[in-house]
DNA sequence: CTTATATTTGACAAGTTCAGACAAGTCAAA
DNA sequence: TTTGACTTGTCTGAACTTGTCAAATATAAG
């Protein structure tokens, strides 16, 4: 199970190209990029987006991953994590069913 | 589903307690418990372990409660959030098992 | 109505968090 | 030993949050 980083370094890796590349391309400093593909920094959704964009790949699928990492990170130290998720989860599918 | 604000407000009417009374009793404002009532503001882990003990139930029953409403919130906005809840719950249990 | 008490609200000060920048560091290749 | 790629440590400003106070509103009772 991949980090929204581990999958953004393989991406680049993948294409042979580096940091300094990608980070000028999309105006962000390689510092910073270096420290999101190794999940010291979290990127937003505006740099998730432009990188999904930059490396031709489907939005959502980095999405998914960078929103999971956020939900996972909030509970990582948390005993109950897992059953807090569990509720979260009905929570959200209710939340949805409501707006049909 | 209820949110910990709703459970806490349940608990305190059950008992026929004022906020004020209740404040007074966990040293914090009334205007706060108020607020976290209402889910206006989000109480710390000690002030649900403080209601918790001071309402006499079971702490893990309002943490799972607390912790999910985090959750909630960090994806409420979000088309994907679904997904991710999914994706996170895998994370989740595989940096579980790693533990064993 | 008027008063008394409970709760809510809005605005603000203080505190906390964290992305982003920069300079200095490591590391590998040549 | 120089050069280029990446990493690391540290700092700061901005954004967000919390808790408090004072004022507003609501509710009940006389």
């Amino acid at each position: 199970m991949q980090t929204t980083g581990q999958k953004l370094r393989e991406l680049r890796e993948k294409e042979n190209l580096l940091l300094r590349q990608v980070a000028a391309a999309l105006e962000m400093n390689t510092a910073l990029l270096s420290k999101i593909e190794r999940d010291e920094r979290k990127p937003s959704k505006e740099q998730v987006l432009s990188l999904a964009k930059y490396y031709k790949v489907q939005p959502d699928d980095l999405l998914v991953t960078w929103l999971s990492d956020k939900l996972a990170s909030e509970v990582k130290d948390e005993v109950l994590g897992l059953k807090a998720m569990q509720m979260a989860e009905k929570k959200i599918r209710d939340h949805k069913s409501r707006n049909k």
